[in-house]
DNA sequence: TTTTATTGATTGAACGTTCAATAAAAAAAT
DNA sequence: ATTTTTTTATTGAACGTTCAATCAATAAAA
């Protein structure tokens, strides 16, 4: 079946089959015969296409991380208010983005999450994602209040956030967005509150 | 070297081994001849003593589970103050515990709460932990909230909780515990605010 | 006919478990 | 107090399984 142009197509496949496989069976029993199976090729093609079983999964984590960066930065580029709670108010829906919570993503994030303790290309990775989050957060709040309790906001809501984000990966029904937004902005509503009546 | 009695000293060896394997090196990686090693006895023990590999692994689980219950009971059994306020401030602080957060442990909890996604017995230990967590939570702030408020403000609060140890878990540095309870407490602080000003 | 994409049997390494052998301590016998 | 026997704890080589990677063979398109 061989057409020409074939590698962007089976790129996909290949990264899609890979979360399905994480979501269907977690990280430590997806074999490469279990994701190919997924995509409806061999085996032997995923070396082909990635170099070899952690290429795919590296691949695999950096397709999640760029969804979220997108997700995100569209909401932002949208936004008609310029204040720093619309610019927030984004960033949190970005985080809560459909794509990014249901299904296979969720569980596939969790997952690698736990690996990059002890796989530094992963580690670097998120890292990197980590750093962009606090620092677009930190800079909007450094907008309304001092760098101090900017910075205490922007950790805490990046704490929030992500451990919205945990729970709702690990409950069996999967996570509640829009719980987990309405959470998310009261918190945003009381951190700007309380900054108010200082 | 057999003398009688040994079983619980090496069961409480081979625990402390495998923690300290998914520390160095995470849970894929971290294989029965390595605990073995790490604990200086060899790989046939583990299948004696815990039936086998999964054995040991559900085993440690439950030690962490079990101290992080510890940790809180016992600060809330020395409260003098037997105000709302204070009981969750006892669950704040016994969430970040020192041997809670610090070395080996924080990792292993990791490790083992993405894993729980796909084995029914972790899951099972992890979902009444947690469920603990937020009744506890529920309880003391329905007190002063109603139902409603009380809810959201146990949700909240068992997120960030579970956001900060996660944040710590992943950064190279480990978790600041003094940061982590400073947020901590600082939302709690607002929760209350928020609603006395209801 | 040439090029490109794909297959799948094979290979070698790594892993968990098992179990007969071993060795040390405890108990019993002298 | 010795020696012998029994019990208990532990070892580590062998076994079967699983997995990722390889590569010669194949088949479709160009």
């Amino acid at each position: 079946m061989p057409k020409v142009g074939m590698e962007p197509i089976r790129r996909q496949q290949l990264i899609n089959a890979t979360m399905a496989a994480i979501d269907e069976v977690g990280l430590a029993e997806t074999t490469v015969m279990r994701i190919a199976r997924h995509a409806g090729v061999s085996a032997g093609i995923i070396s082909h296409y990635f170099g070899g079983k952690d290429g795919l999964l590296e691949a695999t984590m950096r397709q999640i991380l760029t969804d979220l960066t997108t997700a995100v930065a569209v909401r932002r580029h949208a936004l008609e208010d310029n204040s720093p709670r619309a610019h927030i108010g984004a960033i949190i829906e970005g985080n809560f983005d459909r794509t990014q919570v249901t299904g296979p993503a969720a569980k596939t994030w969790l997952a690698f999450w736990a690996s990059s303790m002890h796989k530094p290309m992963l580690q670097r990775l998120q890292n990197v994602n980590d750093r962009r989050l606090y620092s677009n957060l930190c800079h909007q709040f450094r907008r309304v209040m001092p760098r101090l309790e900017a910075r205490n906001a922007a950790r805490g809501l990046a704490a929030m956030i992500d451990g919205l984000w945990l729970r709702g990966a690990l409950t069996p029904e999967g996570l509640d967005a829009e719980e987990a937004r309405f959470l998310a902005h009261a918190y945003l509503d009381q951190l700007f509150a309380h900054y108010g009546c200082q």
